[in-house]
This record gives structure tokens, C-alpha cells and sequence, in this order.
DNA sequence: AACAAAAAATGAACCGGTTCATATTTATTT
DNA sequence: AAATAAATATGAACCGGTTCATTTTTTGTT
């Protein structure tokens, strides 16, 4: 394999040159430079990267941390990563860290011994066991929560559900089912907080059996509808803390033979696409994944190249979107 | 940061026995590695990858290309992926091509200079865009089709479309349409070609008109029952190749008043997660994703050691697993 | 205690780029 | 044509590990 220095020889000219000529062009005679693409092409040059970022101290790589890449939305929240750091010469190494924290810290590894230059992490804030933030590594949360204690990117989960609950009291639901996700997960928290509040809004007193634990799995849904159906005293709505569970429990429902959205109104979040197609269409907050993950790449860069952005919190604005599945409930 | 001189300097030692401490701890004195580790401990000492992998001239990286992150299949084979290349101490980079070749390119040109040693292939190979394989790059084709040219892991997609399809035609079905993917994808066209021989060996002519294509999205499987319900002469059984389609379909026909699997038989491809709880469940093709990852990633590594495997086309073992959704023809 | 053999430690050289103080060439001015 | 300024080119030193021929220390043997 040819290096800098074959090309030296080979075009006559000195490793200096060949340097310059790859990186400012412009500042080298133009007959040498005829003389260096000769040689380049010649001997089928290619510069040994691990050689420049080794030279360069920086590996002008970043590491996405996500707890499942098989996820629509977190696949979209990496396009919008890869976009800003594609523009700015970055690669992204995507870390699959399948929820476990061994492998997490494996990929926290990576930016200590200088592999990467630091950390997008789409993995909600836990404080039990969180390994990041730390003062050493320079990192931001995509996707967080209310508290998360670093740099942070996020829509106001609490408010959004706030929002699509408050919708469905104006229309007139007084009793309102809540399949939320796992236990502990922090967007959950929020997200059913929102709820909280916005029943307080209208004095509706909290029920927490009206509140039946998923874990934002299809099957999760599916099981939660059928709970519902069985109720003496069932919902006339329910709010799903993710599309794919409400479009499990629209199939569940189904096969109760509860029409919707007459007999049940259902809400979703994240707009998945399927949403758009399932009968009835779903209702749902859209969150801006793609915005969310160049604004955390632009965070994350801007913190490489050793400046501090002004804020630590960025809330990026959702969107309450209103299809076929809710209605207002039978008189 | 603390260099490796550095702690040479702390624990009163050269470097060279610093490094012999960090890679091969039983050929140092018990003594001196004593003072080696409070030495890392006292300065925090990482080394630093940059320079190892630099001078071992090896990134000890490898890429997957994918074309769509988001999606099950390949999350699976990924995993399979990952679980060899960890043990044999390899990161990998997931190269979410986007199906663009563009961005393949950049993978490829990563393998190029030095950031990686070689690459997996998960994008199935067509001749007229293929950059794969090249003979100074070393790469691996995952889940590819026949006649791939170059190191390869996958099942007999022609032998597992026979079979299902032959399925189909033991239990009496003679009008057997195909949802397919898209027009040029290769695994549509070898499924396709199973398709045929299974008619052909029951002597049953190929009709044109029941393939309808698809695009391997949801969305289209529903069009696509959409349309072969409104035949004159339905299908009484449907082939889909993929699990995403075939559940599509599986609603379009209940919203047509359909019953499956009384009078329509529906077979899918992939044995998604979702085709166990889907109603009816689906009968499906099951590929074993993790294992192809798995061979794919054990035969890239061997390349990269410098050997060379004995095959070039390593074919896996699917499985035809029956569920609810099929059934014979009503009489 | 003397010697040989084995084990451990040394440190300069190396990997392939980039950098920068210095030298050389080219262009501009008088 | 000489003097000065600007543009290019040079090449040794450097980044932070690893390697290996050589030296030093330890262990074992008689």
C-alpha cells in the first residue's frame, strides 16, 4: 500500500507538498499539482485515515447510543444525526445497545480511549443506573425527559400529553384508559403525568385502574385492550403512550366488536406511519424525530469543537394530529 | 491525557514494559506490574486506541451496510453480527445506506483507508449498480440471492417459495396469487422462480395476472388484497414475500368481508415477530436471521485473518412454520 | 560462590500522516 | 538589474502506541 511518502518520490516533491496539496489545494503550484494527481493515481494512493485521525487526535467520529435500532423512531432520529454529521465530516458509529448497560459502557469506552469524540444518547435517563452524563465525555440526550441532567434534546412529553388528553375531555370523555409503557421508563412518567394534569384541569378525579401497564410492544396492546373490554365500567377513550400499542389495542377493540371511534376513541404517540393507514386512521403526537436528531448532533458538534451552547435544554415542538379514531363519546 | 510515557515515568519504568504489562501482564514482574497499575490508576491512563490501531496498520472495525436500519429482519441479523465480532474483539459500524449508492460508497471507501477492515453486505446484490464485490476489498453478502458473486450467507429463498407454495398446492389450491416485492429486487425474483417451479411440478400454467407487486411495505400489501378481491375469479390462497405485506393483506381482505383461512390462505416470508399474534396467525417462511449474521460475520473475520474459507456460498436452513392462516380451498 | 540459563526490562526505531520554521523560487517594485 | 515581497517547497520532528535486538536481573545448577 502506498503512503505519502512513495508519492513524494514518485511525483518528486517532498511529503510537505503531497500534505498540502490533499488538504488546501489551492497553495500549491498548479504544475506540481498535475505532478502529485499523477503520482496519486499512479500508485493508487489512498491516505491511511487511522494515520490522520491518530496524527489529528480526534477520530471526527460520534457514537449514537440507542436502545433498539429495529424502531421507526429512533431510525428516524439517526437520519437526522447522520444528516448534520455527514455535513460536517463526521462519521456516526451507531451503538445497538440493546438495553444493557455492559454494552453501553463499552461504547462510553470508545470516546475515553479517543475512538470516538463523543455521545448521542436516545436512551431515556434513569438515575439508578445512568453512566452518563460525566464531566469527562462530552455527550447529549436525544428524545429525554423532564430532568435529564446534561445537554438535552426533547419535546414536552408532559405538555403533549397534557394536550391529547385535555382533547378528548373537551369532546366530552370523562372516563379516559391509559395503556402506558414500562413501568419505570422515564417517557412514561412524563407522559402520564400529562394525563394527571390535565384530569386535575377538568376535576376529574384519577383512577388508577383506568391506567393499565404495556411495554410499548404490539402484544402489550393487544392484552390492554382486552382488559378494557372486560371492565364493568370500561373507557369510552383511551391514550396509548406509543402508536404501536394503540394500533394493537384498535385491533383488539375490533374483535370485542367495539366500534371505533362511536364506542372507543384511541390516541397514539409518535406517528408512526402505519398510523396513517390503519382503520380507523390513528390520532396521534407527532414528534419532530428527525429535527430532534440534528439538533443533537448540532448540540454534540458544537461541544467537540469546544464551545458551550447556551442552553443546556432544547424542547422542540410536537404536533397533536387529529384523524379518524377519536370522536366525541355516545350520549 | 496521560501517555504511556507517562506512566513509564511515574512507575520509574520504560515504556516498552508499560506495554508489555497492558497486553501479556504475566511476562512482568509481579513487583513492577504493582507499581504499573497505580501508576494507570494515579494519572487515569486510557490508552489510546487511535495510536494502537494506527500502528497495528488494523482498525479492527467492521462495516454492515443496511439498507433500512428500521426494520426487523436486519436487526436480527445485525445481533448475530455483533455477538460474533465482539468475541473476537472487532467493533462494527452500522452503515445505514439508505439504499442510496452514494452513501454505500462512503462505507466502501472507509474499508479503502484503513477505517475498517472489511465489510458485510446486507443489500441484496444486483448486477447494474453493484460497487461488490472488489477484489481489494474484502466483504461478505448477507441474506443475499443466487448467483451472487462473491462470499455469501443466505437460505434457498427458490427452495422455501417452492415449498410453501407447494403447501399450498397439497392442500388443494389451484389459483394461488403472489404479493411481491419490488420489480428488480433479486429475493423477489428467486422467490418468484420458486413460485413457478412449485406450479410447474403440479402442472398448474403460470397466470401473470395473480402477481400483483408490491413494495415490501405495509401499504402496498393492502392495495394489493384490494385488488385481488376485486378479481372475478379470486385466488383462494395468497404467497407474500414478506410477513409485513401478508398482514397488510390480511386486513384488506377482513375489511372486504374475507374470511381467512376458510376462503383465503395466506402465506408470508421473514417470520416477523408480529405474524405470531396477528389474527389469523401466519403461516410463514422463517429465515434464521441471527445465524446468518452469525456464519456472515465468521466468514469476514476469517478473511480478514488472511485465510480463505472453503465455500464461497454458505446456505442455511429455513423453516416452514404453519399457523392459523391457511387451510384447503372451501369445496 | 561461580556460572549458565531463563526471565524481565530497556529504549531506539517505527507506523504514516501533519506541521512549521526555514529555504528556495517566483513575482513585483524601484 | 537589483532589491524586496510574496508564494511555494522542504524535511525533520512529532503524535502515542508497539516491537525487538540488546542489556540487565533473577533463578537454578553444580
Amino acid at each position: 500500500m502506498a503512503t505519502i511518502r512513495d508519492v513524494a518520490k514518485e511525483a518528486g516533491l517532498s511529503t510537505g507538498t503531497i500534505s498540502k496539496a490533499l488538504s488546501t489545494p489551492e497553495r500549491v503550484s498548479k504544475k506540481n499539482l498535475e505532478k502529485i494527481q499523477a503520482a496519486i493515481k499512479k500508485l493508487n494512493y489512498k491516505p491511511n485515515m487511522l494515520a490522520q485521525k491518530f496524527r489529528a487526535k480526534s477520530s471526527k467520529t460520534i457514537v449514537v447510543l440507542v436502545p433498539d435500532i429495529a424502531n421507526q423512531f429512533f431510525a428516524s432520529v439517526i437520519s437526522g444525526i447522520e444528516l448534520v454529521a455527514q455535513n460536517k465530516g463526521f462519521s456516526v458509529l451507531l451503538g445497538d445497545t440493546r438495553d444493557s448497560a455492559v454494552r453501553e459502557r463499552e461504547f462510553v469506552r470508545m470516546v475515553e480511549t479517543k475512538l470516538a469524540d463523543g455521545i448521542i444518547n436516545l436512551r431515556p435517563y434513569k438515575k439508578q443506573d445512568a453512566i452518563l452524563p460525566r464531566d469527562d465525555i462530552l455527550a447529549v440526550s436525544a428524545s429525554s425527559c423532564e430532568g435529564t441532567p446534561s445537554y438535552s434534546v426533547r419535546i414536552d412529553n408532559v405538555g403533549a400529553a397534557k394536550k391529547a388528553v385535555g382533547h378528548l375531555i373537551s369532546l366530552g370523555h370523562k372516563r379516559i384508559g391509559v395503556i402506558s409503557g414500562l413501568q419505570d421508563n422515564p417517557h412514561n412518567i412524563d407522559r402520564l403525568n400529562g394525563y394527571k394534569a390535565a384530569l386535575s384541569a377538568a376535576n376529574i378525579d384519577y383512577d388508577p385502574t383506568l391506567v393499565i401497564a404495556g411495554d410499548f410492544n404490539y402484544w402489550s396492546g393487544l392484552t390492554a385492550a382486552e382488559q378494557f373490554s372486560s371492565m364493568k365500567q370500561r373507557p369510552t377513550a383511551i391514550f396509548s403512550m406509543n402508536d404501536e400499542m394503540a394500533i394493537a389495542a384498535i385491533r383488539g377493540f375490533k374483535d370485542k366488536g367495539i366500534n371505533m371511534p362511536q364506542d372507543m376513541s384511541i390516541i397514539g404517540f409518535d406517528d408512526m406511519e402505519v398510523s396513517r393507514y390503519c382503520i380507523p386512521t390513528l390520532s396521534t403526537i407527532s414528534q419532530p424525530a428527525e429535527k430532534i436528531g440534528q439538533k443533537s448532533a448540532e448540540l454534540l458538534l458544537q461541544l467537540i469543537e469546544g464551545s458551550k451552547p447556551e442552553t443546556e435544554e432544547y424542547i422542540l415542538p410536537y404536533e397533536f394530529v387529529i384523524r379518524e379514531s377519536i370522536a366525541p363519546p355516545r350520549a
